[in-house]
RNA sequence: GGGCGCGUCGCGCAGCCUGGAUAGCGCAACAGCCUUCUAAUCUGUGGGUCGAGGGUUCAAAUCCCCCCGGGCCCGCCA
């Protein structure tokens, strides 16, 4: 809205310029709120930016929404009327809550996210948490806009690594071992099998066989897969839990196999695949992309194939608007071929299939492998972050009441932040004291500082009409740096959502908190004298907190009002 | 050989899509502020050839080309 003034008075003056894409932020908060530079139109008028600016300038006329113009070089620097912006940003705030910053530009539509996915039989290690965090932050931003979210947990429940284990588990396996630590044993299992397998290689083409027998439905392999899927899904499921993210269907591999020969059968049938070395491919050279294989030489399908299935099959039940894969950037050729044998298949909506990659979490020292065990696995990376969360309060707030419940949330908020900040392209490096860290720009941080706003309005106790706060009473910097930064929740979360980058809410999000803690230092509110003064900032810090607890939320990570 | 992404203070990062005003933030270092709403905070100081080189432009960390470093992917694994 005010920036639309700002366009608005630049039309004004001159009507052929496109104000909207010319006009920018000034780099420092001190030469104002929007900024329009003059150097194109310096050819056109034949004069220099500077002096285009200093008449402009003198044409434009202050506004109720625009307080002022200021003229810098060649620079129109406009500035808002802080109190306009005070009242519509934290008037909002206060009556929307929970969905401010939300719009409805989603409304009627479904996306599809397929995220977390982790194959079955392997631990939960610290790598998982990429997809499953950055996915769940996905699908939270989407709903914020209105969407309509299905998450999908496309378990990796197939392949020969079934084979492997159970030919593991037959040699060296123990039943009691698997009932009581099931991850660990299978992980142990599968470990060995790899190093064993280096001497005698045949041990991989008994995995093979019995990989064979599970296809074929043959009883003894059947019951072993199941039984290591449930153990599996048992575990990860509580994971899921802890962190409070829900699926809507846990549909592995397995669960589209009644669908892998059609799909194969319709692509033949419309005659875009052919054979090559015996097996079934379908040639995407045409399209600068190697070939994509539907059906090995033995018959078998692959991957490919599966996910075919799965995309129909979702298509099918659900007719989205968006599918979401997020999977790391390993798979990118992968699903460049997936879509456009999906639109070679003449599925109109391939094209509203999207693959959003990330980079890989290795140790500084190389990759993170589950077959050579060196991994780190999730539980762990949480319990010690609990342990050290614990000393923290013992240390800074011993009379807390809930301890192991807020070291619990604050825990998971500095390993999900610590990913999450990032953006999802780079590779992240383990580092225990980094993903320990608790001080600057981590989860702790902000929620430390969502904390702070929480003990304000309750210690308060103060009831907020908007109708009966003085806005004009919010004048110093630091509130109105906060309530500029608030009101930009909603851009962030579009660009958050335009980019599937968890990581603009991140950094949004420590930008709100800086702001809330220069103005919490700077700033009183209970100990405020002035009674109008006093409940203005109230409720800019009621409105910060709204913000802030969304922002969190967006993330997933948990609000605590104490820690 | 082909392709994808990454390279910004000692370290970890933001900014790049949509080019503009002295390149921001955190950690670490140093110096300050706790009888006032939680000091997991805040304030200040020092620290950068934006990997290298070309090009486009009035203007390049940002766009284009080329090279270098390290990560990843290229038919019967997923």
């Amino acid at each position: 809205m005010f920036k639309q003034e700002v366009i608005k008075l630049i039309k004004n003056q001159l009507k052929s310029v496109d104000a909207e894409s010319l006009l920018e932020i000034p780099p420092k908060k001190e030469l104002g709120d929007y900024s329009f530079p003059c150097f194109s139109l310096a050819k056109e008028l034949k004069k220099n930016p500077n002096d285009i600016a200093k008449e402009l300038t003198k044409k434009i006329k202050p506004t109720p929404l625009i307080k002022q113009i200021q003229q810098v070089g060649p620079y129109i620097n406009f500035f808002i009327n802080p109190t306009k912006i005070a009242e519509t940003t934290i008037t909002e705030a206060l009556k929307k809550k929970g969905s401010y910053g939300a719009t409805n530009e989603g409304k009627g539509k479904t996306v599809v996210i397929d995220f977390s996915s982790p194959n079955i039989a392997k631990p939960f290690g610290i790598a998982h948490l990429r997809s499953t965090a950055i996915g769940n932050s996905i699908s939270k931003i989407y709903q914020h806009l209105g969407y309509n979210c299905i998450g999908i947990n496309h378990l990796g429940d197939w392949g020969t690594q079934f084979g492997k284990l159970i030919v593991a588990y037959k040699k060296w396996g123990d039943q009691k071992t698997l009932e009581k630590d099931p991850i660990r044993h299978l992980f142990n299992l599968y470990v060995k099998f790899h190093e064993e397998a280096k001497q005698k290689p045949e041990l991989e083409d008994e995995a093979r066989e019995w990989f064979k027998k599970i296809e074929l439905k043959d009883k003894e392999a059947q019951k072993l897969w199941k039984k290591f899927s449930e153990l599996s899904l048992k575990e990860f499921k509580k994971i899921y839990s802890l962190m409070n993210i829900k699926f809507d269907e846990y549909t592995g591999e397995s669960f589209y196999a009644p669908l892998w020969e059609e799909a194969v059968k319709e692509a033949e049938k419309k005659g875009i695949t052919e054979i090559s070395d015996e097996a079934l491919i379908v040639n995407l050279e045409k399209y600068s992309l190697p070939p994509c294989i539907l059906r090995k030489k033995d018959g078998s399908t692959l991957y490919a194939t599966r996910d075919i299935a799965a995309a129909k099959y979702r298509y099918q039940k659900y007719r989205f608007y968006k599918m979401i894969y997020v999977v790391d950037h390993r798979q990118s050729l992968h699903f460049q071929q997936l879509f456009k044998v999906l639109e070679l298949m003449g599925y109109e909506w391939a094209k509203n299939c999207e693959h959003v990659p990330f980079g890989l979490m290795r140790f500084p020292e190389g990759t993170m492998s589950t077959r050579k065990g060196k991994i780190i696995f999730f539980e762990e990376v949480i319990e010690k972050a609990k342990q050290l969360v614990k000393e923290v309060i013992n240390k800074k707030n011993p009379q807390l009441k809930n301890k192991e419940e807020v070291a619990e949330a604050v825990a998971l908020g500095a390993i999900i932040f610590w990913d999450l900040s990032n953006d999802r392209m780079r590779n992240i490096s383990f580092d225990w004291e980094k993903v320990l860290d608790f001080e600057g720009e981590t989860g702790p941080y902000v929620q430390y500082t969502y904390a702070r706003a929480d003990s304000i309005i309750r210690k308060a106790n103060e009831k907020l009409d908007p109708q009966k706060i003085n806005f004009e009473k919010l004048t110093r910097i630091e509130e109105l740096n906060l309530i500029k930064t608030l009101a930009g929740f909603t851009e962030a979360v579009k660009e958050a959502k335009n980019h599937n980058k968890p990581s603009i809410i991140a950094r949004y999000l420590l930008d709100l908190a800086q702001n809330f803690n220069e103005f919490y230092h700077k700033c009183p509110c209970i100990s405020e004298k002035d009674e109008e003064i006093r409940r203005a900032r109230i409720s800019l810090v009621e409105a910060a907190k709204q913000g802030m607890e969304i922002a969190l939320s967006l993330l997933g990570i948990k609000a605590l009002p104490e820690m």
